[in-house]
DNA sequence: ATCTAATTGATAATTCTTTATCGATATAAA
DNA sequence: TTTATATCGATAAAGAATTATCAATTAGAT
């Protein structure tokens, strides 16, 4: 019988990508047994939740001595499938989308921005960290001649649910949303918000609990 | 009696921008009045999730009625300590750093970035969305000077842990910190980390979830 | 060969978060 | 005035996630 399909907590996946930079150091510095109470002890979790996280990749670890650093490694990314690289189109040439067409570090996670669009002509023709600036009405051909399923969104709330309706109409079925509206789109298309608002929220409800703590 | 010290769970916070968005808009419509119904349906929440997220703010709502729009935003805006600006440094301005400083949004979340600072010379002295990029060594003086207490790490993840030295040497205690490393501060100092390869990560794994499902 | 110690992985307990239920209240209609 | 209804807020139930516990396993020492 075929492997049950693990599925794991959300909280859990978000924090693969934490390991997998740990372990790829770990890797680099020659180190090829890992275990985890070490990755543990160097991230400040719990070991028990590390061996739980871990679990859902796959991984089995040997009692007494660990897991094999290089295969944990590649468990990881399977897991994430950031072992083949996946290309997107990043659709809003501003501030943010400028940033992440040069982050550089995106390759270590299977990730391939191949072109922006942007709707304001000045920008179009431009090169952003070495990717061409195409015209938004360029994107459904594109898209689709090229096979491009992700999206990722950086445009301001005014303009993001019809961006998003343009790249489903385009057949993407993944959207990275960097606008903070919420998107409708079909069941068949998933959505990841990334609210840089909510963590300042959090940021700043912390800072002030410790600066006027109720207790102590 | 004084009234309790309502913490408040850190999913409710974070989604309190959320709330805090929908109302601005509807405020702006002119709606005074709004229920948790109507908010939920708006951003396909439960209702109840709604009005526990906005118990944590203090807020009283009539029966039958709803919220009055202006004094929820009001208690939205106090609990964040969003309703008085903070002032903040942020250190690194490469793509992202600058990304940052040009978003304009911040305003409307009682953020106002008042001073980049780079460990590069040819960024010194350059403006960025008008924004001096000042030397890493002054940031220790203009700190205590201007009394700024929070900080922003847009490093590599290689030198994020020596500024965030430099950040709590210069009496900072909050730290907002976009690099991918656990940064080690004093307890009384909070540090909320932004990660977006864990974003990535639950998209990449919610997109293999639905381009092979396991049941359907 | 046996024993010891370290580590995994499974199970259980706890804590946190979300969702459901229901009485209380206020508005508006009859 | 009474009744019906929409909504809040409190309490309870259910579901997730984290943390604790422990048997099984294995490398290395004796």
């Amino acid at each position: 019988m075929e492997p049950v399909k693990k599925v794991g907590s959300l909280p859990s996946i978000r924090r693969l990508p934490t390991y997998l930079r740990v372990l790829r150091q770990f890797e680099e510095a020659g180190r090829d047994i890992v275990s985890s109470n070490h990755i543990a002890a160097v991230l400040r979790l719990d070991p028990v939740q590390v061996r739980k996280d871990l679990a859902i990749t796959g991984i089995i670890g040997k009692p007494k001595v660990g897991y094999f650093v290089p295969t944990l490694i590649k468990a990881i990314e399977e897991f994430l499938g950031w072992d083949n690289s996946c290309e997107a189109f990043l659709v809003g040439a501003g501030n943010l989308g400028s940033a992440l067409l040069g982050y550089a570090g995106f390759k270590d996670h299977g990730l391939n921005i191949v072109a922006a669009f942007d709707a304001d002509p000045a920008k179009v023709g431009t090169e952003i960290a070495d990717k061409f600036v195409l015209p938004l009405e360029k994107l459904a051909n594109l898209a689709k001649r090229m096979h491009i399923t992700t999206g990722i969104i950086t445009v301001p709330e005014s303009t993001a649910q019809r961006i998003a309706d343009m790249m489903v109409a385009a057949g993407i079925t993944a959207i990275w949303n960097f606008s903070p509206v919420r998107i409708d789109v079909p069941e068949s298309v998933v959505v990841q918000n990334e609210d840089l608002a909510g963590g300042l929220a959090v940021l700043c409800v912390k800072a002030a609990g410790i600066r006027k703590p109720g207790r102590n």
